[in-house]
DNA sequence: TAGATTGTTAATCGATTAACAATC
DNA sequence: TAGATTGTTAATCGATTAACAATC
């Protein structure tokens, strides 16, 4: 057991083995050794091992792993258990369909409101959650405590919209908006995801087989 | 200049550099040195030369880079001249947020059509794409030469329909459905967008400040 | 007990960074 | 020419894999 300096490969892998465990929980699996895990996830059982105890000792001697254990101290590790709150900006077509269908509260996460400048969504309903006018996003977030905000605005008031954010205390953003976002606030955290960046990837390998 | 045996970690900082140059080229810069290019990117310089000796010798010494012909190069090693073909199969809130606002055909990808089941989006057309029965699929196929295709279906039906797919040819897979696909076929490419892999990285980093 | 499998230490491998001769 | 900056080789760093004593 360390704790210290978690690298970003490890931390990546997280959920990774959380999704794996998931899987194995519901088809009614009890135990696995790093050895199987490992063969399913196509990733070394030295590995394996080598990434757990990085955050304890979950396993058992000539016995392996208990599923359903296990996938709770990973689930506890993520902060799958923390009860997140999370609000949405920008309810265009990725901002809904992310509302519409994204398991939000299965990852831990609670969606507390979204927020639009369109007059045909404000006040309106998806899934449950609320949309209400940019123009009382500061006075919501005066009152209420938010983890995390869904970036799904377009890119050209990214890093305005962020910065904005930022000086009224979120410091989770899960970025949509294909932009590399910055701060110069301590502790302000960004997660991307680059469909753009993605796509050109398997552009590359299938041009490069 | 190699070329053989790029590692993943390059390629994924290739679309990054692609983005860097295309924004630098559309302020009017001309040149760019591995150092000034690495400070705007948080790379190190050195990284940036040993990235690009990779593909070919882009440079000019005690000049740097002309941006716009490095940016016309990294294009070329990923594939955005070749007008790679692709469609779309689940036409849910997800695929048509995609359609509507993703830019494919900035990325080197012609949308040539895309499949549904639901007989509320068949034969209906977003931005200018087609949306066709799921049972016409096949002969589509039979008569176009498909790239990539898009997966935004249900997870429940990922793989399968993935198996069917290649065994008609297909090699590229851009996948949205949060599952792991896998194929024995030689050359099948996946790339995954993980939804909840990539909230629940933000949601370590969150709760491990 | 014997067999299995862990957690951890050591060895290897690969990726990043530093250094520098080549040269524009 | 002198200064700047490349491409590349060497050094360092970190991550993955292998090995093994501990022990269930």
């Amino acid at each position: 057991m360390k704790k210290e300096n978690i690298s970003d490969a490890v931390i990546r892998r997280l959920p990774r083995y959380y999704r794996q465990l998931t899987d194995l929980y519901t088809r009614g699996v009890v135990r696995i050794s790093s050895h199987s895990l490992g063969q399913e996830m196509n990733i070394t059982a030295s590995q394996i091992r080598q990434d757990f105890s990085c955050f304890g000792e979950f396993g058992q001697q000539g016995y392996g792993y208990n599923v359903e254990e296990l996938r709770a101290e990973i689930g506890h590790i993520l902060g799958v258990d923390k009860h997140h709150h999370l609000i949405m900006i920008g309810v265009g077509n990725l901002g809904h369909a992310l509302l519409q269908n994204f398991p939000f509260s299965q990852t831990g996460f609670t969606v507390d409101a979204a927020f639009d400048i369109s007059p045909a969504v404000i006040d309106t309903t998806i899934n449950g959650v609320e949309i209400y006018s940019m123009a009382t996003l500061d006075s919501f977030l005066a009152s209420h405590s938010v983890d995390v905000v869904v970036l799904t605005i377009p890119q050209s008031i990214a890093q305005e919209t962020a910065d904005h954010l930022i000086s009224l205390g979120v410091r989770g953003f899960w970025n949509f908006t294909n932009v590399e976002l910055s701060s110069g606030v301590e502790g302000v955290k960004f997660e991307n995801i680059h469909f753009a960046d993605s796509l050109l990837t398997l552009s590359y390998r299938i041009a490069n087989p």
